[in-house]
DNA sequence: GGAGAAGTGTGTCATAAGTCACATAACTTT
DNA sequence: AAAGTTATGTGACTTATGACACACTTCTCC
C-alpha cells in the first residue's frame, strides 16, 4: 500500500474526514508529507503556529504541558492511527500544549497551506467541514453542560472507559493526572478508586491501573 | 438604508460574520428575505429542520424550551440586532429549542440553501467561516472547562454580566429561570443575591434584578 | 375582591468533595 | 544498600451547595 493511501486510512477514521468520499479523500492525501522523529524529540511546542495536522504511522507521541512548577503533566498519548492537530490546521491559531515523542516515530503531516489551498479548489469538502465542525460545537455544549455536572464516580468511570478503549485494559496512568483529567483531588480519586478496587471493579498499582469489570464500569458511566 | 444594508450592519456586529470583506457582505446580504410575525406567533420548535437563519430588525423573539412538566423556560430573548439560529443554517440539524415572537417583529431570513450555494461559490468565505468556527471550538473547551469548576458566585456574576450587556441594568428574569442558566438550585440564586443587596450591589423585585454596581459585580465575575 | 398561581425569602439538614496532614510503599540514584 | 523522590493510602476537618419544608408576597384572572 502506498503512503498516500495509508494516510487516507487514518484520515478516514477519522470523523472530521470520515464523510469525505473517496476520490476527495485520495486527492487530500496526495498532499501528505512524511517526517521521522528520534525518541523523545520535540514535534512543536505550545505557541508554535498551528500550521500542520500530524497522523501517526509508527511510534508514540506524547501531548503534554509544562505545569507552572516545572513538572509536566501528559494530556494524551497518540499511537499508529491517531490523528491531532485537526483543529489547528484548519484555524492556525498557536498550539496549546507541547507534542513529542514517546519513541522512535514516524509522521505524516499535511501542511495548513496546502490544505486550505485544497478547500479553496474543492468548496463542497470545505462545506462538509463546516458541517462538521458545527456538529462538534453542538455535541461539546452538550456534552460538557451535562459532564461537569455530573458526580465525580460517573466522570471517573467515563475516563478509564475511554481510556481502556485506546490502551486496553491495563491502563497507565497516575491517579494523580488522573485527578487533572476528570477535575478533582487527587485524594477524592484515590478515595473512588479504593471503593472499586473493594468491589473488584478494577485492581491498583503504582502508575497502573488494572480494569477488571468493564460491565460494571460502564453501568457507572453510564450514570444509571 | 436599504434592507440589505440594513441586514449586512446586523450580520457584520455578529463575530461569525465580522470577518468578511464588505463586498462579500454585501454579495450575502442580497440572499436575504424578511419575514412578519404577529404577537405570540411560533416561528419555530424543537425538531424543526434548521433550514434558515434569523436576524431579528424589530420586535423581539424568545428562545425557550418546553421542561418534561409541561411549564417552559426561557433560554434567551433576542432583540432588533440580534442573530440567532447561525449553527443550525450551517449544518442544517435540527432545532434543539423553540422559537415565538414575543411581540409583533420583523426578521430578516438567510435561508439554508441560499447561503450553502453562497459559501460554494466563495470559498475564501466558506475557510473564514472554518477558522471562525474553530475559534468558537477552542473557546468552548476553554470557557466550558474553567466556567463550571467556578463557585456559584462567581457563575453567577458572570451571567449577570452578560445579560446586563443585553439589557442594561434592569434584568427581567426570574430566580428560577436565573438559576437554570447557571446550573444551580434556585435557592441557592437566592440566597446568594440576598447577600449582594446586603452589599448594595443588586436590588430585588419579583421577576427583576436591579444591578446597582456593576464595577463589584464585574471584579466577582473575574475572581479576583 | 377572592382564589389560586407564581415567585421569593429562609431555616434545617445531608452530603460530596476539597484541603491538610501524615504514614507508607515503590521506584531511582548514587 | 542508603538516601531521596515520587506515588499512593487514609484520617480529620471544612465548606459549598443541593434538598426539603414552609411562610410570605405579588401578580392574574374570574
Amino acid at each position: 500500500m502506498s503512503k498516500q493511501a495509508e494516510f487516507a486510512v487514518i484520515l478516514k477514521m477519522n470523523p472530521m474526514f470520515a464523510d469525505l468520499g473517496a476520490d476527495e479523500l485520495q486527492r487530500l492525501s496526495n498532499l501528505c508529507h512524511t517526517q521521522h522523529l528520534g525518541s523523545g524529540e520535540l514535534l512543536f511546542q505550545k505557541g508554535d503556529p498551528g500550521d500542520a495536522l500530524f497522523g501517526v504511522r509508527r511510534g508514540q507521541v506524547r501531548i503534554e504541558t509544562g505545569a507552572s512548577d516545572g513538572s509536566r503533566l501528559t494530556l494524551n498519548f497518540m499511537g499508529p492511527g491517531d490523528l491531532f492537530g485537526e483543529v489547528a490546521v484548519l484555524d492556525g491559531q498557536n498550539r496549546t500544549a507541547d507534542a513529542t515523542a514517546g519513541e522512535a516515530s514516524e509522521l505524516f503531516v499535511l501542511r495548513r497551506d496546502d490544505f486550505l489551498g485544497f478547500l479553496e479548489r474543492e468548496p463542497k469538502v470545505a462545506i462538509k467541514i463546516i458541517a462538521l465542525l458545527c456538529q462538534r460545537i453542538r455535541w461539546q455544549s452538550e456534552r460538557m453542560e451535562e459532564s461537569m455536572l455530573q458526580p465525580l464516580p460517573v466522570r471517573l468511570a467515563r475516563r478509564l472507559c475511554a481510556l481502556a478503549a485506546d490502551f486496553g485494559s491495563e491502563v497507565h496512568i497516575s491517579q494523580e493526572q488522573l485527578g487533572v483529567f476528570v477535575g478533582a483531588a487527587r485524594e477524592s480519586v484515590n478515595r473512588q478508586l479504593q471503593a472499586w478496587r473493594k468491589e473488584a471493579i478494577l485492581d491498583l498499582q503504582r502508575g497502573r491501573i488494572l480494569l477488571r469489570n468493564m460491565t460494571k464500569l460502564t453501568a457507572i458511566a453510564r450514570n444509571e
